[in-house]
DNA sequence: AAAATGACCAACCGCGCTCCG
DNA sequence: ACGGAGCGCGGTTGGTCATTT
């Protein structure tokens, strides 16, 4: 997908975490004006970061609408479900889940389901093909659960989950026997009532559900509570967010939530971009 | 209390696909 | 039809924090 306007800037390109300045940067300009172009984000917005680098930070971590918090029983099934039969599909996987990202499904079976499905007898890795999977099964690295953990998984010879987050009101870490997270997790339509307060009646109750405690920086998208308000025009703020994935997945999580607004809500992302929309196009923006 | 080990997750890397000139 | 550029995806790495010895 060529861009006429991408220039190659011969920058030496930063690695590594991304500091709090760098975040603040890449979320204000493509809140400003959508990411367009990837590999002209980092210039335009004054970073020392390569557009790759740039769109996955945005995509994994800033992007409002995600999660980020302990995965819901639902979740975990779902995922369990999926992965056995789409394998180490991730972005399919993630497709499903609302608010979730390919990185963030696979790190959380890496780190999780994979030790659980292992445990369960690995009924459900037969569907996977990939050498992560038979990792899984033939490399060293496969690791014992410890019994610690075992006594932590009631019925653990079923896909029952393993009493988990958010449902049982115990998220992840709690049910690991550490501390919560400090700060509520705000989901963007949360967000997005609170700015519109005429919103909040497309909110039903179920929204606290998803008003999970994380302690990331999806707070920080308080901060632009008041971009729309007195930021750009719609259009501008719309540039970039008319990706498939992000309508979709406020579409699902609304759907699922037995909520109305997921429609309304991706209207509203894409009032300006009929035809472009919640589609693939979000390159065509300048 | 300090060192070793384990677990988690953010980020990087490389490959394949698609689009455009 | 072909080559280059950009994007998306999956695998892997490396840093950090927690737990154990």
């Amino acid at each position: 997908m060529g861009c006429k306007t991408c220039e190659k800037p011969k920058v030496s390109h930063r690695k590594g975490l991304w500091s709090p300045d760098e975040d603040q940067k890449l979320r204000d300009y493509i809140l400003k004006h959508g990411h367009g172009c990837w590999s002209t984000v980092p210039a335009k917005a004054g970073l020392q970061r390569n557009g790759k680098s740039c769109r996955l930070r945005w995509i994994n971590y800033l992007r409002p609408g995600l999660k980020r918090g302990f995965f819901s029983a639902e979740e975990e099934a779902t995922v369990i479900k999926l992965h056995a039969i789409l394998g180490n599909k991730w972005s399919q996987i993630a497709m499903h889940l609302p608010g979730r990202t390919d990185n963030e499904v696979k790190n959380y079976w890496n780190s999780y389901l994979k030790k659980k499905v292992v445990k369960l007898g690995g009924s459900n890795s037969h569907a996977s093909p990939t050498k992560s999977q038979d990792s899984v099964n033939q490399s060293p690295e496969t690791r014992q659960i410890p019994e610690e953990e075992n006594k932590q998984i009631p019925g653990s010879d079923s896909l029952e989950p393993l009493e988990p987050p958010m449902q049982s009101s115990m998220d992840h870490d709690s049910f690991k026997g550490t501390l919560l997270p400090p700060f509520p997790k705000v989901l963007f339509a949360d967000w997005l009532s609170m700015d519109h307060p005429t919103n909040q009646s497309l909110l039903n109750s179920d929204a606290e559900m998803n008003c999970q405690w994380d302690s990331n920086s999806n707070a920080d998208l308080f901060k632009y509570g008041s971009f729309q308000a007195d930021g750009p025009s719609s259009s501008d703020f719309l540039h970039g967010f008319g990706d498939s994935s992000f309508c979709g997945e406020f579409q699902l999580q609304f759907e699922h939530g037995d909520q109305l607004l997921g429609g309304a809500f991706c209207n509203y992302l894409s009032m300006d971009e009929n035809g472009g929309s919640c589609g693939t196009n979000h390159d065509a923006i300048y």
